[in-house]
DNA sequence: ATGACTCCCAGTGGGAGA
């Protein structure tokens, strides 16, 4: 079984890469974030015509999530149940008996700002809904733009960003917390090349130069941990002309 | 260096992203 999650930027303009990534990465399930398209704008049909059941949860403007499968998932979740949140961030489904969750986790914007705040909430109830999620479903991924970089490892230039947006101890204390209830960082159970980002910024050559950060993650429940066989970052589509800055994350389960 | 790019909605600029 071959999961991903990709933050597209703009489904609106990123369909026709995801269709073509798609066609040379047959995964079972994919979960995308920002897909930024009110609901009825979502391309489900251009999706079906290339295999994909899709569920998906949107608004105007920002956010927006989605989960296509091969085959229909069920037990759809949108958003953090109990948690009042206008912003389209979560969508859960179990597909061949594995909960699979896709989650666009706030930016943050800084660390004394109100968004700031909004994204240490987000993060507590995720934490708390995930404890209830893994009773109810053992084999579980939480997968998706996490917005954290949980080690220094994880970014290029960790003096500058120390105790910025991304890498806060706050911020990492909540990874570390899921990483508290039993999930596992799936990249990082494997070697894994030096200087790997899930996200270079659009600005100053960042990818060229191999400046960015892994903030996009695929967390596997123990009881899913012993069936990984791989996991990787797809460079490739952010060499498309009009790339999204995010590349996607492929976990492979046997 | 409060920069840079891309996307969106708007509307001939500005917010957000990370």
């Amino acid at each position: 079984m071959r999961l991903a999650t990709w933050n597209v930027n703009s489904l609106a303009v990123r369909l026709p890469q995801l269709l073509d990534w798609l066609a040379a990465n047959p995964v079972d399930a994919i979960v995308l974030q920002e897909t930024k398209l009110t609901d009825e704008k979502f391309p489900h049909s251009e999706l079906a015509a290339a295999g994909y059941v899709a569920q998906w949860f949107g608004q105007k403007t920002y956010n927006g999530v989605a989960l296509l499968t091969r085959s229909a998932a069920t037990d759809i979740v949108r958003n953090i149940p109990g948690f009042g949140d206008e912003q389209a961030r979560v969508i859960a489904g179990t597909v061949d008996g594995v909960r699979v969750i896709g989650a666009y986790f706030p930016n943050g914007q800084a660390p004394d700002s109100d968004k700031f705040q909004y994204k240490m909430r987000w993060l507590a109830a995720l934490h708390d809904w995930l404890a209830t999620e893994l009773a109810q479903h053992p084999k579980l991924v939480l997968m998706g733009d996490y917005n954290i970089a949980p080690e220094d490892r994880d970014v290029y230039d960790p003096v500058a960003f120390f105790e910025q947006i991304h890498c806060t101890p706050q911020e990492r204390a909540h990874f570390a917390g899921l990483l508290s209830l039993g999930l596992h960082d799936a990249f990082r159970m494997f070697e894994q090349p030096p200087k790997s980002w899930s996200w270079w910024d659009y600005r100053n050559l960042a990818f060229r130069r191999n400046q960015g950060l892994r903030i996009d993650h695929i967390l596997v429940s123990e009881a899913l941990k012993g069936q990984v066989s791989a996991c990787v970052i797809d460079k490739l589509p952010r060499k498309n002309e009009r790339p999204s800055d995010h590349a996607p994350v492929l976990i492979t389960l046997t």
